[in-house]
RNA sequence: AGCGGGGUAGAGCAGUUGGCAGCUCGCCAGGCCCAUAACCUGGAGGUCGUCGGUUCGAGUCCGACCCCCGCAACCA
């Protein structure tokens, strides 16, 4: 039996556009299933979608003077816009407004209850008043709530808690050994380190006075705990109805991307979840790093923000897509800027594959040599680029491909084909050239399925033609 | 306080299991002229944060310290 690749990235909070960390992590989700699907011809299941409940969206939607449904409406389709935009190939965009998403939320939960892993209890914190809300203390300044001023007071509220404590030591053996993965490494160490020397706390599951949530089926003045329906949305996008359907096929995940800030609960709440649900937990939770923009923190304050659309427009889909993949070591942070991008989108995409093609065409067409290169012809360099993409090492599999294109610029300029008369000695030189460009383009398609259908047509023809420049330079 | 990550050529970064220190950009010199003023070759430039240890040998392992950045869970 062929492996399934089951890859989804985290829903996206609908309190903001869709903005670069959204982008990357999808673009990444995009790659590795591309790669899965068309490459290695694996069943293949690449989700994504939007959270949009809590009290952060009601709160948001209240100051845009929108209605509840229509603001999330809208600002789920700018993700879909996004995504559509960026060519991702996405087989489901979950939102946890659905009706059926909600539906098996309540069901779970239930489930949950039922069993006895959720039971009533109180969350006792620092309440203001003006807000409504609980406060953290990190949040407050001189004690004071900065909006309204004044000191909030401490409150309990009933609740339900969620007995995650009762999952701790399955969930660190589990983590220890891999069978749940985490990567890279550090972060695993980090969330072994956590669970051991904190331990697992059971957490509020539901809210009181918060009526933007899924209602609790046995208590209605209840809505669940905005992760705990979030969570879900890794089975309800699957099909999954609750815990009497059966377990969906394409689980549990093969990767589930996210990035640093959600690790934590996705390693904890998530997996404690889903064996309280009995079911298997995920099979790996792969952590990417954040962008800074030109070594400071992105923030609309400083106006260093490079947003996805503006990306896109400069440079086109598919070089924003290799620039974002090849900006960083995935999965640690990186620096990103303009100018940088300017220089790598010059360097690889220009002078690098677009010249390269150029100089290969242009000669195959003047002087009208016909070359015999088929598909699939190179399997030491698919698999080794396999083996970066299966570790997860995009920005190196990137660089494999690279590699090769360089290596056919040094074959030209040492050969000299140009100065060549004899039609089948130039041949004889360009041919295995054009062969590796089409064996590069191929494995290229993940990352920029359009160029690389374009070149796989250009050198597909008997007679290979220059036709127009793929990158021009900026 | 604690936890995590980082400190390697002018800039940005790689360095799997310890074995002559690499890549991209920039700079200098040369070559080439097929190509998107692109491409190729060579060169300059590093006490790999500091101090100590293990080892025939350490950027890589161990210990201490200094500096930078994040995180510190019911806030998604």
């Amino acid at each position: 039996m062929k492996n399934k690749f089951y890859i989804t990235t985290p829903i996206y909070y609908v309190n903001a556009q869709p903005h670069i960390g959204h982008t990357y992590t999808t673009i990444a989700a995009d790659v590795l299933a591309r790669y899965h699907r068309d490459i290695l011809g694996e069943p293949t299941f690449f989700l994504t979608g939007t959270d949009e409940h809590g009290a952060k969206i009601a709160e948001k939607a209240k100051e845009e003077k929108k209605e509840l449904q229509v603001f999330v409406d809208e600002v789920a389709e700018e993700f879909v816009k996004a995504w559509r935009a960026l060519n991702i190939s996405n087989d489901n965009f979950i939102r946890t407004t659905d009706e059926k998403h909600m539906a098996a939320v309540q069901k779970a939960l239930r489930y949950m209850y039922d069993k006895g892993d959720i039971y009533k209890g109180s969350y006792k914190g620092l309440y203001c008043r003006g807000c409504e809300q609980f406060k953290n203390e990190k949040d407050l300044i001189d004690g004071k709530c900065p909006d309204h001023k004044t000191e909030p007071e401490q409150m309990s509220e009933e609740t339900y808690l969620f007995k995650m404590s009762k999952y701790q030591d399955k969930l660190l053996a589990k983590v220890k050994s891999d069978e749940l993965k985490i990567r890279p490494e550090g972060k695993k160490n980090e969330m072994v380190s956590f669970i051991e020397k904190e331990g697992l706390q059971d957490v509020s599951f539901s809210r009181k006075n918060l009526a933007w949530g899924v209602p609790l089926p046995w208590d209605a003045s209840h809505t669940s705990y905005v992760w705990a329906d979030a969570f879900l949305n890794y089975l309800t996008g699957l099909g999954w109805k609750g815990p009497k359907d059966k377990c969906p096929k394409m689980w549990p995940a093969e990767t589930q991307l996210m990035s640093k800030d959600i690790l934590r609960v996705h390693a904890t709440i998530w997996q404690a979840m889903l064996l309280s649900l009995d079911l298997p937990t995920s099979k790996e939770l792969f952590i990417h790093g954040f962008f800074l923009a030109d070594g400071q923190k992105m923030s609309k304050s400083l106006g260093n923000v490079i947003a996805p659309q503006d990306l896109v427009k400069k440079y086109g889909i598919d070089a924003s897509r290799y620039l974002l993949m090849s900006a960083t070591v995935f999965g640690s942070d990186g620096d990103i800027g303009w100018q940088k991008f300017d220089e790598k989108y010059n360097a690889d995409l220009a002078n690098g594959l677009g010249n390269l093609i150029a100089r290969v065409s242009n000669i195959l067409e003047k002087d009208s040599i016909k070359v015999n290169i088929k598909s699939g012809n190179d399997q030491a360099l698919k698999k080794e680029f396999g083996k970066a993409m299966q570790n997860l090492r995009i920005d190196e599999a990137l660089k494999i491909l690279w590699g090769k294109l360089r290596q056919n610029d040094e074959k030209l300029s040492s050969a000299k084909p140009w100065e060549i008369k004899e039609i089948d000695a130039k041949k004889k030189i360009l041919e295995p050239i054009a062969q590796d460009i089409l064996n590069v383009a191929e494995l290229l398609q993940p990352f920029m399925p359009e160029t690389a259908e374009k070149i796989i047509k250009q050198f597909s023809a008997k007679q290979i033609k220059k036709g127009e420049s793929l990158f021009p330079r900026i």
